[in-house]
RNA sequence: GGAGAGGUAGCGAAGCGGCCAUAACGCGCCCGACUCGAAAUCGGGUUGCCCCGGAGACGGGGCACGUGGGUUCGAAUCCCACCCUCUCCGCCA
């Protein structure tokens, strides 16, 4: 939630924001309801201060014995008034709010203007791309014929896009989830393992409520709902408190699947293990002090790259314009890992500063030495999902014989296995 | 899932229709005194949000006792629903 004080002295430069943004949302009509919620609230609340009084009154002539039923009789009529007003302005403040709450974040100055992902722009390079003395093959084909992905029978068992991953692939799954955590461990992240379902405050905190329900699964008949990401249950940790600011930063990390309902992506991504409805990812999370949100941004983009450095995976890095940049978001740096097979870079890792927009969602402060409770800034990234990272170590590391090579530093996480050969039988 | 207890300031906790919400009392924290310094002791201070006014230190008003309703002239206090925590029972990896 952006703060509210700004739309209402700033009107014009939330307007030319979400111009940016290219998001249709009429900063007029809030001026309009927040005048309207304003005038209701200061008539209503002058009708509430006299019943105070008068109560006082009611009360203090009790005492002496004096009759009030007269009295009682006019504070009642009063009373009436009031009940009907105040839902009035009730509904005048609920306006407001719901208006509020679907505007994205606010770009940072330094996010290029652009109206979709062919107006990002390129920051990093980094790896040699492999030249093939073959046609190299999609990591499904790769995968489906290495005998780790199965598809159908996933599909049989829940739907489209959905995979079983079996053998050698499940085993690297988890061999991905431990080096990405032993690798944040080591730069200081705190590993959390949470929930995997969170109620609907969780969800309004971190932006995906209200605006984009159909992108989620709910649970039947409960206001809970699959998690999309670890982002949600980590930045949500600390909803409704206030940290000591001295802490600051801090980080977390956590290994969870991913649920998305990917709705209208129909018929996008449907090969291979790009695009799932369930995903395992290793999320970082930080909270940040406001004056170094950006700094962290940069620590955490750098973690992200490294492990791609690691694992010998080609990528590059873009800073996402304002047009293509997600909800919540002041700015975002994409991580797109190389795949040969389609010689194309794909988003593997986005890393986003949120400033204080899901901290004020989610009422998360810090306490400044001798200072009051302000808003703190709050980013995640991934780092990094298991799905594609396997797709790209798939891609990259194929051979000529259909075998695989896996990249060094995951052999001590395979039990010393460093290639992956076609099965004797299927 | 059943029974009981409970949710009040940073923490513990009192209050159980108006005299108790800038919320008793205790702890913590901040300032000051004493001290070479510290501990101990003593004195003072210490909730947040919203609206109106003001350039501002501030002033006026409203709201908040888990959440949402209800009863009442008036609700932390009474009633209803829901959420959460603890104890016991049931079930269970």
């Amino acid at each position: 939630m952006i703060d509210l004080k700004l739309v209402q002295k700033q009107p014009h430069i939330l307007a030319g924001v979400l111009a940016d943004r290219h998001c249709d949302i009429d900063v007029g009509e809030f001026l309009v309801l927040d005048k309207r919620r304003r005038a209701l609230l200061a008539e209503v609340e002058a009708m509430k201060n006299r019943r105070n009084t008068a109560s006082g009154q009611v009360a203090a002539l009790k005492r002496e014995g004096e009759d009030t039923t007269a009295m009682q009789a006019e504070l009642g009529a009063l009373a009436e008034r009031i009940r009907a007003l105040d839902m009035e302005a009730g509904q005048a403040r609920a306006d407001v709010e719901a208006w509020l709450m679907r505007v994205p974040n606010i770009p940072d100055g330094s996010v290029p203007k652009g109206k979709d992902e062919t107006e990002n722009v390129e920051v990093v390079r980094w790896g040699e791309i492999r030249v093939f003395d073959f046609s190299p093959a999609e990591h499904g084909d790769i995968g489906v014929r290495l005998g780790g992905f199965d598809f159908e029978r996933a599909s049989r068992l829940a739907g489209s896009r959905f995979v079983c991953l079996r053998g050698w692939a499940a085993k690297l799954e988890r061999a991905l989830v431990n080096f990405f955590l032993d690798q944040h461990a080591a730069n200081g992240y705190i590993e959390i393992n949470p929930p995997f379902i969170v109620n609907s405050a969780a969800m309004t905190g971190t932006g995906q409520l209200p605006k984009f329900e159909e992108d989620l699964f709910a649970l039947r008949g409960r206001e809970q709902y699959l998690i999309p990401t670890a982002e949600v249950p980590l930045t949500n940790l600390y909803a409704g408190e206030v940290l000591d600011g001295e802490l600051l930063p801090r980080a977390f990390c956590s290994a969870t699947p991913c649920f998305r309902a990917e709705a209208g992506a129909a018929g996008k991504d449907t090969r291979g293990i790009i695009r799932m409805h369930q995903f395992t990812k290793v999320e970082m999370v930080r909270f940040a002090h406001p004056e170094d949100s950006f700094n962290q941004l940069e620590i955490m983009r750098g973690h992200a790259c490294r492990l791609l450095e690691l694992l010998e995976l080609p990528y590059r890095v873009v800073t996402l314009c304002a047009g293509d940049m997600g909800f919540s978001s002041a700015k975002t740096y994409d991580v797109e890992v190389w795949l040969p097979a389609q010689a194309v870079h794909r988003e593997i890792s986005s890393c986003s500063n949120c400033t204080d927009f899901q901290a004020r969602r989610a009422n998360i402060r810090f306490k400044p030495r001798g200072g009051k409770a302000v808003f703190l800034h709050t980013l995640n990234g991934s780092g990094l999902p298991t799905g594609r990272t396997i797709a790209a170590i798939l891609e990259n590391g194929q051979q000529k014989d259909g075998s695989v090579r896996l990249p060094k530093v995951l052999i001590p996480y395979m039990d010393g296995v460093e290639v992956i050969e076609p099965p004797k039988q299927p």
